[in-house]
DNA sequence: CTTGTATATCTGAAAAATCATATATATTAT
DNA sequence: ATAATATATATGATTTTTCAGATATACAAG
């Protein structure tokens, strides 16, 4: 993982946000995020594909939902980097776990099989 | 400091080896910079201006040197990364550091004053 | 004057936003 | 079971915005 690229993806603030938020939350799917981040779906979408190229998030799907985690397989620079941020800067995601706690309908989450 | 702009300081190749450099060397003026990136001057002095005032960096003037640092005012989250970053990946520094250490005439630091 | 550093202006390239639409799965009605 | 509809997500195409690089020049110290 070059870290130019690394912090290239953490630059933006709408994957800054994701991150942070799937870092909190363990797992979320694109419906979740797009309400937590109030934004526009194809926004939330397009910046998901392209933390997925990078490799800093995988994602499964299950039904009609895709869910967005952390990659485990991330440098432990990486991993701990995104964990610090995630520690030091609750305040800021304040209003997005608020919107996401105040959603009605979350989806049900099932564990993947096996 | 927003982890947005902090992570937009990290996200340029020349802001980002600036930054390790300095991280691993303490302090550097501009001309050990310039050497070591093998970039133009203008270049990395606005890169640098830019460091500066985002607060990353801290400046100080001895002759005509002015050399660069890390601010020791940041949050500690963000030293934190800053350190885990340089410390994981000092081979993406191998090139940069052999200049500075290949570069006649460096200048003569002198403790500033008090 | 020379050396080291900073900055203004211009230009081109990359990245982000937006809208429309496609695809896939789920649900409901018949 | 089939057809119609709704929901979740992705993507193509286009526009808009942002950002980095180059060159020229200014400033400051010795």
């Amino acid at each position: 993982m070059n870290p130019v690229q690394f912090y290239k993806c953490l630059s933006d603030e709408t994957r800054l946000r994701c991150l942070m938020l799937i870092e909190n939350e363990g797992e979320l799917c694109v419906c979740e995020l797009t309400e937590a981040l109030a934004e526009s779906q194809p926004k939330v979408s397009r910046h998901l594909a392209q933390l997925r190229q990078c490799e800093l998030l995988l994602d499964r799907k299950q039904g009609q939902w895709v869910y967005y985690r952390i990659n485990p397989a991330l440098p432990d620079w990486a991993t701990s980097v995104l964990r610090q941020t995630n520690e030091a800067n609750q305040a800021f995601l304040k209003e997005n776990l608020a919107n996401l706690s105040r959603m009605g309908d979350r989806p049900n989450r099932v564990a993947s099989c096996c």
